[in-house]
DNA sequence: CTGAAAGCGCTTACAG
DNA sequence: CTGAAAGCGCTTACAG
């Protein structure tokens, strides 16, 4: 034991255990080729002496940093938490630990910002949520750097970059089927902002499952939004001050939706029992507000989690050796999640 | 430079630079006593090679790890988000990167992912949030390793352990003053969990506003909650009902208040008009919703600038050292935020 | 004001 | 199956 109270380095476990450090190196990296009776000796001591190998120094002979780095711009998202909360744990399971940075995505020294992060701690791999994972001045500073990256919801996937996303057509089209099952025939829609990728996802789903039940979208039904409350409140008061209300609205998220619950309280509408009313994303609200909202879960933490294992596992040389993109691209299972916001008319 | 496309390190600075790597050394650390045009001629080479120093090994023969860590507990909350946008700005400013950890609290084993972090990276500093940095286990953990941390409103001070927090108290006074003011003199009050010390505190800030006024809390306005939506919507519905309502309501958070207006909405209450309501903490639909809610502002954002200030600014010993206790629990400044939900009767 | 030496605590080749 | 040596890239005393 190291004579004064400093904590123990592999030179006292060496010692402690009667053989060399680099065999105590080998055990704790969990190499073969070491007698059973030695490693449990080891690990004895390890235990014993609450040994941990200090990050800095493996870091520094080994060239792993054991640091994954998540860049992210609004930080109160519940987007982004379900993302840390997905890496973090996955992190932990696999000895890794996760640095995070909040970047504007519109700063005149994001470049800098990103050097700062990638030079001075030389994370294992990054992850990168939107905006900024299709922010091109940033993905060139991760690329020029030589830094493994993986983008959760990207815009688009780019060629050799790794992603994770969910699929928004799909979804939108499922739920837009569970409103055509419960008999609705006259539902509206409230687009998302159009610079956003996952709008015109979601709009796509819901006019391929209309037009999959012979069915035309009625344009006075088809209103524009932001993806905010505010903006779906509005919408809902458009289209439900019409002479011919629709019976259902999708609002392709849930903020939207918790606006459009909002107005049809205002304008004494019972919902579910005359409108239905459905979102995107599952965000927190939607199942504490009354009527609790039906909408798709978005696999946020998996993707996250994903997104570590895939940084973890392989250099991303590896990763972009692969021809098959469909190894680097990604696309996870989401969820229907039916609550009281929708009834059969 | 370096031959290869490596990074390049302080001996290729040194070189470029012509002089030793301890010159290059003082240069990046700010040390005095080095001649001007040795720093300009130093400085340039930096930024030419675009060098960075690397964390690991300053880490490694340094001691100081230029790593913050910031322990949780719930990812989703808004608290935890406004804590890590602080956090992490201030740590940009001054040189150090965020590390998070995401800990359940009551998790068996709780110590060891605590010591895996504390032991393998060396953090120079941790940040705990609610409930965490109440836990004993957690705080005796880091104590042990003698990490310097700050608490984040911490339920109670510790002797000797920094903390910053706001007053609850005088908060609650301050916004049942704005009620009064405003002529109400039927304030209902909806309480937190007991569990939580910020329920009895701002319960008593409510109760000294009324006693400034000569006024008695009438037992039947006083409502148990637990500071969720559902419980503010459920004690909303018992005091809305009564033959005699009060004119106005204090929800003990902002959640419970939405749940206030939820109710009020269904029982065809007017808000403001008929019925005045006012939250705490200033979480993100607090603005959105309509009526806005007037409510109380936390400096979450500010409490972790505060926080990161405090363990970078020197090591803990020396916080610890000086007597004046005054120093170590720092108390900052709220902020009463008045919307549309208030109005005088 | 500046530098040569030692060392932080590990891992990576390289031997045996 | 195991070990002795070198080295990762910095900072800390210590000199001058």
């Amino acid at each position: 034991m190291s004579a004064r109270g400093a904590s123990p380095t592999i030179v006292d476990v060496a010692r402690e255990a009667g053989v060399s450090i680099k065999t105590v190196s080998r055990v704790l990296n969990h190499e073969p080729g070491v007698h059973e009776n030695t490693r449990d000796q080891v690990l004895k001591v390890v235990e014993a002496l609450r040994y941990r190998p200090k990050q800095s120094a493996r870091s520094l002979a080994g060239g792993r940093s054991f640091l994954i780095g998540l860049l992210y711009y609004d930080p109160s998202a519940n987007f982004v938490g379900s993302v840390q909360q997905g890496a973090t744990l996955r992190c932990r399971e696999l000895g890794y630990h996760l640095v995070v940075e909040s970047l504007h995505n519109d700063a005149p020294d994001l470049r800098q910002q990103v050097d700062r992060m990638v030079l001075a701690l030389r994370p294992d791999g990054m992850i990168l949520t939107p905006p900024l994972c299709d922010n091109p001045e940033v993905l060139a500073a991760l690329r020029e750097s030589g830094t493994p990256c993986v983008l959760i919801s990207p815009e688009r996937d780019i060629r050799g970059v790794p992603s994770v996303r969910m699929d928004d057509v799909h979804a939108a089209e499922e739920i837009t089927n569970l409103l055509l099952s419960l008999g609705h025939r006259h539902i509206a829609f409230i687009k998302g902002p159009p610079d956003q990728s996952a709008s015109a996802a979601r709009y796509q789903g819901f006019l391929s499952a209309l037009h999959a039940h012979d069915l035309h979208p009625d344009p006075e039904l088809i209103q524009p939004g932001a993806f905010t409350f505010a903006t779906g409140r509005e919408a809902a008061h458009h289209l439900l001050s019409r002479r011919q209300r629709p019976t259902a609205v999708f609002a392709s998220n849930d903020d939207m939706a918790l606006g459009v619950l909002a107005a049809a309280q205002r304008l004494g509408l019972a919902v579910p029992g005359e409108l239905s009313v459905v979102g995107f994303d599952d965000s927190p609200m939607a199942a504490l507000v009354w009527p609790s909202l039906t909408t798709v879960r978005q696999p946020v933490a998996e993707m996250a989690r994903v997104a570590v294992e895939m940084l973890v596992s392989g250099p991303q040389a590896d990763m972009a050796a692969r021809l098959d993109d469909a190894d680097l691209h990604k696309v996870l299972r989401h969820e229907l999640v039916v609550r009281d916001s929708t009834r059969a008319r």
